[in-house]
Order: C-alpha cells, then structure tokens, then sequence
RNA sequence: UGGGGAUUGGUGUAACGGUAGCACGACUGACUCUGGAUCAGUUAGUCUAGGUUCAAAUCCUAGAUCCCCAGCCA
C-alpha cells in the first residue's frame, strides 16, 4: 500500500530531524509521558495583542505546531505582551480564538503537543532580576539620553555611537534602576542599555535599549510596572524561560539574534554549578524563514487598522479582510488555510504568493465537504406554458436533487418544481454568441434535476426588459434525464444545465459578493499609497431567490467543527452563512467563485 | 557608501558534486445532469561572466539585481 506523497520538507524540518539525530536537545524527561525518551522540540507562536492575527500569521502558527506536531513535541501560545500603549484585552481574546480555530490547540489539556499559554508579561519580574544582574555584571548600566538625543548620537555605519552614560559606577545604575522600578522617574527620562559595542557595522548592537519608562496600564499587570522590556531584551528570555529549542521567525530579526545571543551570554557569564548568580539559563536557537506576502493583500498590522479605524472596511473581520477572523466569517475552512500554508512551503527567499492558491486551497476543500444548493442571485422570471399538459397548472413536482456527487453518503433532498421559475439572468441571451451553451431564443436546456426546457419567447416590460422567458418542457425529461430516443434510435442531446429556483417556494436572501479588496497585485506600489489601488466592487449585495432547503437546514448537511453552515450554489460558487444572519433575514457570503470557463470564452469574445 | 540575507519555468518549491523533479497556472483533449469536479497530455527554468571537475543549480572568483538594519515598536 503506497502512502499518498507527503508535504516536502523544508530546511526548518531538516534543522530539526538533525538536532533530533545528535542529540543537542536532549530527550524529554519520564514525567511527560508519552513524549518521555523522545528528542525535544518545543515551539512557540508568539504574537504582540496590538491587532488580529492574518494569513502572515497563520503560516507561522501552522509552522510551529506543525514542527511540535510532526515530532510529538509541544507548541505554545505566547503573548509578546511588552508595550501596554499598543496592546488591548480584545486583541488577546480574538487572536486565542483564531489560533485554536486553525487547529493549533496549545492547551495540554485538550492537544495532544499543547505546551501552554503563556504572557511575557508574566516573566516582568524574573526579566528585572536578570536586568539588574547584567547592571551588577557591568554589562547593562542606566542611560539619560532623551530619545532625541540617542537618536543623534546613534552614528552611521562608519561612525561609532556615542552615549556619557556608559562608563557611570555600576552603583549609580543599580541606584536609577531601583528607582525606575520605583516608578519614580517620568516617561523618557531614562532607559537601561546593554554596554555591547557603540561601533558595531550591526546597529542592533549599539548599546541597545532593554527598558524604557512607561507610565500605563497594562492589561496583564495592571499598575504593577512603570518601566516595560524591549522586545530585543524581553523576546529571547520569554524563548529561554518555556524552554523553546527552535525559535522560529521571519527574516528581518536575522539582524537582531546575535543580540539574543548576547543577552544569554552574559546573563550565563559566570553562572553554573555552584554559582552565586545561579545555574546557567537555557539558550534557544533561532530560526528565520521568509514571511508570507500575499499578491493582492496588505498585511501589515499598521495598515490593516488604519483601515479598520478609517472606515475602508467594517471591522477587523470585514469579510474582505486577510484576518484569519475574517477568512473564517468569510467561509474559508481551517483545513483550506492550513493546506494553503503547506503548499507555500517554508524557505529564506523572499517571494509572492498568488492569492488565487487560498482561493484554490478553499475550492478544494468545499468541493469534497460543501452540500449543493440553488439559489438565484439576478433573477429572471420564467413561464412553463405547457405545464398544463402534464396535469393541474398549479401541482408542485418534488424533484430528488443530490446533496453532493463527491459523496455519495450526503444522499439527497427534494426540490419543488412549478409552473413559475427565476433563473439567472446571465443564463439566457436574446442573440447568443457562439459557444453560448445556456438559454435563448429557441434553444433548448436542461433545468438541473428538473426538465428540459424550450424557449418559446419572451416577454419585455416597458423599459425594454425582460421581464419573462416563456418555454415549454418536455415530460418525458422529468427529473433532468435524456428522453427516450427516437425513431432513428438516436436520443435528443443538449449541451447546457442550468439552475433554478421555484418562484412561489423560493425564499429571499441577502448575499455579499465579495471580491478582492484591491485590484494591484502589490497595493501602493505604483504610488506609495494602497488606498489608490483599492478596488471599488470589492462588495456587492444582491438579494437572492434561495431554494426552501437553504432556508430550513436540515438533513444531509455535514456538521461543521466551527458550526458555520457552508454551502455551494451550484454554478456559482461557495457560500457561507453570515454571522449576522438571523431567520428571516438570511444572510449569505460569497467564500469563492466557482472556477468559470464561460467567463474566460466570453472575454476572449 | 557599513553590516546581514536572497536569486531554479508565468508563480511557488525540490535537488545537498552524478537523469533539473513536483505543485499551481496556462493551453489541448476526454468525460460530465454544475462551462464545476475528474482524467490524460502539452507548455516552460538554474541571475551574469569566468574558473575547478570526467561531471556544477550545487564548489571557487568577480559582478548584477532585490530585501532587511540607524524606534525609548514588535
């Protein structure tokens, strides 16, 4: 039995296969149970709460659990909780929700590589002590240069940084020190620097900030702290503190992790067995591979809430929005957005990716899982002349339909069929062009699971409309089937099927076509501001004629881990209950188009 | 102009001195009660110039182009 081909593995996977072979991060110990023996490896998602996680994020997330995942280690969440004038208890809340919702369960009660939850903010204390050490060690001291000030005196690549502060007597730092901690001293006053290298070519190198003073509350530590990490200083010791082995990040902090390793360095400077600063702390190793950059999309977290905050689009979870809130709200499915991750694959070159693959990634997944329905979003009234013939004018034929042809186990429903229709209105042509494979003016198509029809003529309403198509059907094509052959032995053929919907069953539904809220490849490229490229139709709302099944859920639908109702409105694409949906006011999002060859044949035309 | 990275078909990604492969797209065709799906096929690539080697995407030298770094942001 051949296994389906497996995802390649990519360099990250191969770090970790050969640190698992030689051992450098020895084995999990007897009290973690099924993992005791096995090599260590210990991951980490570590987001700051200053707005929702997006598609960039979800391939880290699915990178580092998919590392802890694949090698029975652990995975943890992590907040990078260190600047409280950012970040906001909502954005904590919204970013556990869609990290647990793209399957990466950190919580060891619930998954098995949960490592935990944890907050940077938590580790203030611990990270203070280890401050106050380098200070003691005379590798940190206090510095009261105002921001303007250092950043006159940073220098340039030739030309060293300078600071007065840096020779001062440890005591007099140790001094100032307390009495940040104190809070004694306002915003800006002072900072702590590490006392590495003024002329260092790597500027992150300069004496680099550790602690700045600021006076607000935090949402984790409320008043406790008036002075706050840096992330340079802080992010290394949160790794080294959960015991992280592989700290993966994206390209820019290449520049930054010999600092990381500095701080390390010197708070083991001295330590170890018998020492009186205390054992040697852990040292992670980090990793960087290239961030995800979507065509199409703006992702930077700036961005994305000047756009929230101005009004561009409704919220963060604005259907039109690459937040995994809004993929979700949108009707992207965990499984399609983690595919999508693996088949971009992890690397350090820097490249764009087409955002048509998440659409693909999604047209997959629905394809299998998704229950067809009908529903008619530009409807046009049709008349079946003939219905008579077959019996009483007004009877209603309930029509099987099958629920999904990718799975047969989906079985089927029953679809009214009578006298008055709408289908699209795209699907009739007065004067067809060739190929056009639909109705029009004497041709003959099948209505899905219904009948064949005939347009017989039309009917136009003051304004020049179509206002009806009036056909004929034909009884011996009930449920859609050919009709029987001829007398030549020969069975009438037709080339199109078309939806539909029955006018006096059908329900009204709001439905939001969403397209892609830009329309540059790269947006602001051209002109240094994305807002020139965004895309005036990136929403419509029409109001659809749905058929009853989509109105009364019921039998024959999957049930969805995440209980949003998904569907596919045959020929037309994938739809997605709204969460702002209420009964009677039903209301649908578009996910994704079905793939159109019509579209592409008539624009060629 | 200092430092750190990157470069393989249209796009993404493999190769770890030994047959340049895979996926997506595009294009053909088959099939189809969704112009969907499915199936089959075609298309097209190692940044440049030298060198080492029986053999180079891979090693060496020089160059080109792109990205990151001078926040008390992360």
């Amino acid at each position: 039995m051949s296994e389906p081909a497996e995802r390649a593995s990519h360099f990250i996977d191969q770090i970790v296969e050969a640190d698992a072979a030689s051992g450098k991060w020895g084995v999990w110990p007897a009290q973690e149970g099924a993992r005791a023996g096995k090599p260590r490896v210990h991951t980490r998602f570590p987001p700051e709460p200053n707005g929702y996680l997006h598609i960039g994020h979800a391939k880290s997330i699915c990178l580092n659990f998919g590392l802890a995942e694949r090698s029975g280690g652990k995975f943890n969440l992590r907040f990078d909780d260190t600047n409280p004038t950012k970040e906001e208890q909502e954005y904590v809340d919204a970013i556990i929700r869609d990290v647990k919702w793209l399957g990466a369960e950190f919580d060891p009660a619930k998954g098995a590589c949960g490592g935990g939850l944890f907050f940077a903010s938590n580790y203030f204390g611990q990270m203070y002590a280890y401050a106050e050490e380098l200070v003691k060690k005379g590798r940190a001291y206090v510095c009261e240069l105002s921001a303007d000030e250092v950043s006159k005196r940073r220098g340039t690549p030739q030309t060293p940084a300078t600071s007065p502060f840096r020779d001062r007597p440890v005591e007099e730092s140790l001094k100032l020190l307390a009495g940040m901690r104190a809070g004694k001293h306002p915003n800006g006053a002072m900072t702590v620097r590490a006392k590495i290298d003024l002329a260092s070519p790597n500027f992150n190198l300069r004496d680099p900030v550790m602690y700045r003073i600021v006076h607000e509350p935090h949402h984790n530590t409320g008043d406790a702290w008036s002075m706050y990490p840096m992330y340079d200083w802080a992010h290394g010791l949160e790794d080294s503190l959960e015991g992280i082995t592989h700290s993966v990040c994206t390209l820019e902090f290449e520049n930054h992790r010999p600092l990381y390793d500095w701080f390390i360095d010197a708070i083991n400077e001295g330590r170890g067995e018998g020492s009186a600063w205390g054992p040697r702390i852990h040292h992670p190793q980090q990793i960087e591979f290239a961030k995800l950059r979507p065509t199409y999309t703006v992702l930077s977290k700036r961005n994305l809430l000047k756009m929230v905050e101005s009004g561009i689009v409704k919220g963060w979870d604005d259907p039109r929005m690459p937040t995994i809130s809004a993929l979700r709200r949108r009707g992207f499915t965990p499984e399609s957005i983690r595919a999508f991750c693996d088949d971009v694959g992890v690397t350090r070159a820097e490249s764009i990716i087409d955002i048509g693959r998440l659409e693909n990634a999604a047209r997959e997944h629905l394809n299998k899982a998704a229950p067809r329905r009908m529903a008619v979003l530009r409807p046009v009234k049709v008349v079946i002349t003939n219905w008579k013939d077959g019996g009483d004018e007004a009877r209603v034929e309930w029509m099987d339909a099958v629920n999904n042809p990718e799975d047969a186990a989906a079985g089927s429903r029953r679809v009214p069929f009578t006298k008055e229709l709408f289908i699209e209105r795209d699907d009739f042509m007065e004067a067809p062009p060739k190929k056009f494979f639909r109705l029009a003016p004497g041709a003959e198509v099948r209505l899905r699971y219904a009948y064949w029809v005939t347009c017989t003529g039309i009917v136009k309403d003051a304004a020049g409309e179509i206002a009806e198509i009036h056909c004929t059907y034909d009884p011996r094509t009930r449920g859609g089937n050919d009709p029987p052959p001829g007398p030549d032995g020969k069975s009438r053929k037709v080339k199109g099927t078309i939806h539909w919907v029955s006018a006096s069953h059908a329900a009204r539904a709001e439905v939001r076509l969403f397209d892609r809220l830009f329309n540059a490849e790269e947006p602001g490229k051209a002109s240094g501001d994305y807002t020139t490229d965004l895309n005036p139709r990136s929403l419509e709302v029409v109001s659809a004629y749905i058929e009853p099944a989509l109105a009364e859920p019921g039998d024959g639908e999957p049930e969805w881990a995440d209980g949003i109702r998904r569907y596919q409105f045959e020929r037309l694409g994938y739809f997605c209950v709204d969460s702002e949906s209420r009964p009677g006011a039903l209301v649908f999002n578009r996910t994704v188009t079905l793939k159109d060859a019509w579209a592409k044949e008539a624009a060629k035309q």
